[in-house]
DNA sequence: TGATTCGTGATCCTATAGGATGTTTCATGG
DNA sequence: CCATGAAACATCCTATAGGATCACGAATCA
């Protein structure tokens, strides 16, 4: 009868598991944008001293997913203004865009295969099941983003799209259903380009995907 | 008879002040790059708790500036290799291109002239004093990029150009004196094409002064 | 000589108490 | 009835001590 049920499967820090289950509370939006964080509170919910809370906060704070305002605590980042989202598209079009053109350029058999593939993967939507839809297609989005990111050759500018990503995944909520497929579709000519070596072509499909992209998620801010 | 010394000129929390010295410790090669970080020598070296130490150290590790590993401790980055530091300027040329052709584009009449007097400023280079003056030359480099960054009107293109120099002052120790005039001309072009309202020949002054400024910092690597 | 085991040391994590600050509520005056 | 002020409250931030875990080095054995 030593210790009943703190199962601690730590895979290394206390403060990596923290940090890793926060990011993953914000952007499934079981702590909703705005909402405040009463850090003594978590550590009692992950059973955890106050200590690795704090530092995986901070960690967050500098991904922008929280914002600390001091001596009075912690709260999950509002969502995007309009001029902030258009901001961040910008800054898609710009990262994106040149990691395709790379990784068309330069990356080695083996990854275009696995982006292809990964173009070809679809996921069926579930009427009754909308958020864990939204779940599995966002991760199946960020899945091909990131493998065109790493097949760049340049670790920093994965880095850098990785980290915009984290705020567009706020507003996967919002995104509608029916146009699945056009995204698929979109990805699909990208991982063709890629697969053909053709840099610009690679990069004008990325482009126009980009540019779709935001054509429909802007309505959700009317 | 209360308080001596600990003379505390707290901006705002304890963690934020750690995190900017520190910061800059880790900047002026106090800290030099792969030495160990011990977290209780700092705390009593800082007249502080480790509590704020550990947050600081959380938010320099996002940056990138410290390294940790699991249940050994945190160390100060090594040096970019020279296939980082190429890949730092290929995301340079990405960023800050693009920034300046915005701020010619969009910014305003102030923030032009901002740009300009900052170009127009000069260091001049103290031979005794070589870490000095690197340190105010650099400052001087920073806040030239930043203006240009501020002025493209997008923050999170600002926030990256920002992150990818904290590592560019990691190597200004090895920049050479000889070069500083000519970097200082290349400013001075960029600026008057932004005075001009001229994206292109900003963009392509920009273009050139980050590919010579690779030129200019890459025999350091041999 | 190489691999394995053991001991030491350092680090990380935990727990709790006290001080400082912002927020909220309530009473009072206009 | 509304606005202003002060006081009580809750929360965060900081500080300190102690226990548990793991990495590293030395000694031993095959």
């Amino acid at each position: 009868m030593a210790r009943p049920e703190p199962i601690r499967f730590r895979r290394s820090t206390l403060g990596e598991d923290v940090y890793e289950t926060l990011k993953g509370l914000v952007l499934e939006h079981t702590l909703s944008p705005g909402d405040r964080i009463n850090i003594d509170a978590l550590a009692r919910e992950f059973a955890v001293s106050p200590t690795p809370i704090r530092e995986a906060l901070a960690r967050l704070e500098s991904d922008g997913l929280v914002r600390k305002r001091p001596l009075v605590g912690y709260t999950v980042s509002p969502l995007l203004t309009r001029a902030e989202f258009t901001d961040m598209f910008e800054m898609r079009l710009l990262l994106e865009c040149a990691a395709t053109r790379w990784a068309a350029e330069r990356t080695d058999a083996a990854r275009r295969s696995a982006i292809t593939t990964e173009a070809a993967t679809t996921v069926v939507p579930e009427e009754d099941d909308p958020d864990g839809w939204h779940g599995a297609f966002t991760v199946l989005d960020a899945r091909f983003h990131d493998l065109i990111a790493e097949a760049s050759g340049n670790d920093l500018l994965r880095d850098g799209i990785n980290r915009l990503h984290a705020h567009l995944h706020l507003h996967r909520r919002y995104f509608p259903y029916a146009q699945a497929g056009a995204t698929v579709e979109e990805h699909r000519r990208i991982a063709a380009a890629i697969q053909a070596a053709d840099p610009d072509g690679a990069e004008a499909a990325m482009r126009e995907h980009l540019t779709r992209a935001r054509e429909r998620h802007l309505p959700a801010f009317d």
